[in-house]
Formats: structure tokens, sequence, C-alpha cells
DNA sequence: TTAAATCCCACGAAAAGCCATTGTATCCCG
DNA sequence: CGGGATACAATGGCTTTTCGTGGGATTTAA
């Protein structure tokens, strides 16, 4: 799997009253450029308290991924379980919205909870995909190197100076 | 078997005193995608209770996948009479059922008794096909993960806000 | 006729689409 | 090099449409 764009970079956006965000225009380009939707996939991030967000080509390879190994492995009820178990992680539990012609999605009641999303989300690229982060919990959280937090902090300052 | 249109995220509808359901909007649209039915086809999942479904287009490929399976493995009785069982399981245990203009199904008695389907509906994506959920089940189900849980957690209390 | 399924309409809430404003970075030309 | 014009990004508010749902009427079948 080597994907040849990759999402990079940072953004602080605001979230308004009825959960819309911007989604950053350098994210947006790359979700593009992988495939022709406009839409991104929406999941909890299995470790951090952020949201994980892709774009549908991404889930589609991932996907057809799982199936291979599934075809491959033994089928022991103890793999098939497992298969079952991650299938419906990978798509019950994750959410596809599309964003309108201003580049705006509408964060789903659900995700904005999972996320702790309030009225700010801050948005890291990762490579093969982006989190969305409110930014207070990324300043909170430890496991995050402190030159990372500098950005969200400058991020905070750019937007208070506006 | 690469499906570009796959089935993903969760929903809870009602079940109104005749029996009918809205099929989520969003797999709807994944249905009709994949082929232009207005349908879906109902099985009993076959290791959780609850409901497994899809779309014809869908069973016809599954099918087609059996045929090829049987064609390339030794032809033994006990792999003739896996085939036997498999085929039967796909079309005799199954229902298929039309959605109206407003996207409902009647849910067929049988099916809603196998499926333990009572008043609420939980609708989960899996990729190639979805689930359909008493909710009550789900939480009571060891094998759920925890997180998918919590989704249904969600949905739930989500209904009852409102 | 009774019961069940299909069709039809209607309503409220939520979401999608649309236009308008602001601020910022970019470009172009003097 | 500077300054104005331009394009695009982010955001707010408003309008229109869709979705889920309930209820009644009409048709079909036993």
């Amino acid at each position: 799997m080597a994907l040849e764009h990759l999402f990079q970079g940072s953004a602080l956006n605001a979230v308004d009253a009825k959960g819309r965000v911007s989604i950053p225009a350098f994210l947006r380009g790359v979700i593009e450029r992988r495939g022709d939707a406009r839409t991104i996939v929406l999941a909890k991030h299995q470790s951090f308290p952020c949201l994980s967000a892709y774009d549908p080509a991404y889930a589609a390879l991932k996907h057809a991924k799982l199936e291979r190994l599934l075809e491959k492995e033994e089928t022991g009820p103890a793999a098939e379980l497992e298969y079952q178990q991650r299938n419906l992680m990978a798509f019950a539990a994750t959410e596809e919205v599309p964003y309108d012609s201003s580049g705006r999605i509408l964060m789903p009641p659900m995700m904005r909870r999972k996320g702790q999303i309030s009225d700010l989300a801050l948005f890291l690229g990762t490579g093969e995909t982006f989190q969305i982060w409110n930014p207070q919990l990324l300043l909170d959280e430890s496991r995050i190197p402190e030159d990372l937090k500098d950005i969200a902090r400058f991020r905070l300052e750019e937007r208070r100076a506006s």
C-alpha cells in the first residue's frame, strides 16, 4: 500500500452552532487527487482521544486488505470471529460524510462526542490519514511530543489574534 | 471480489405497529449504486443473533463465487454436501423484500422472529453487507467489541432525547 | 368479510444547498 | 518595490429538500 498523495500540514478551524466545519483546502486537495470523491470517512482513533479521517478510496483499500487476509488464513472459528469484529469496527463504527461546495462537512453528533470536539477542530496530516483534535485535549495529552503541542499553541494564538 | 460501493455507518430506526421499517438512506444509496433494484435480501446471520442484509446484485455475486469454488475443489461427497447446504441457506433461508418510495420495507414475520427484532432496529454497515440488530441483543452479546456497544448506546440515547 | 399488504398523503426535524461577507494570500502592473 | 486588484479560503445565515415516521384509505387475498 503505497499512496502517492499524502496528508500533511495543520490547521485550526471553527465548528459552528450547527456542527459545520471546513475541511482545510490542502487536505481536500489530497482527497480529490486520491479519488474523485468529495467525501471523508470519520472514525474514533484507536489510541488517542481524537478522530481519524481519510478518503473513501483509502477505506476500500483497507477493506480489500482484510479480505485477502481472510482468504489466506485457515478459517477456524476464532479467525472467523476476529474477521467479523474487525469488519464491524471498520464499517459500522465509522461514518462517511460528504463536504459541500465550500468544503464543509456537518460533523455527525456521534463523532463529535467520540472525538470530544467542541467549538474548535485541529486538523493534523499524518500521511495516509489525518486526525481531528479538540486542541485542548491535544495539549493535555502526555503522549504528544512537545514540538507538536507548540504547533497547536501557535494555531490557537493565531486565531485569537484575528 | 472488489466492490466499489460499501455499506458503512449505523442508524437506529423504529419498527411501527404494522411492522414497517425505514432502511436508512445511506444504505439505500449503496444498494442503488450497486444495481438498480429497490430491494434487499434478508437472512439470519450465521453466527450472531441478528439479520444479515444485502442487495440482489450481491446475492448473485455470492452465488457465482460458490459455483466457482465447487468446480475447483475435489468433488468428494463431503464437499458436495457442503455445497448443497450452503446453497440452501443462501437461497431458501432468505427473503427478498422491496422497499417503497419512502424507503420502507415490511419486515417479514419469519425474519422478524429469527432476528428477534421488536420495536427498534439497529442498522450496522459491514462493507459488503449490513446487519440488522435488536439493539438490546447487541448490548448483551459478549462477542461484540465494547466500542461498538458504545455506538449502540449512543443511538439509543439520541432517540430517547428527541 | 376480515385481515393483511400496498398506496397515499402529511408533518416535523434534520440536513443539504445556496448566497453573502470577511479576511488573507497571491498576482500584476505601475 | 509598493499598492491595488484578484482569487480563494473560511464562516455565517437563510432557504429548500430530504428523511424518518405516523395515519388513513384502497386494494388484495384467504
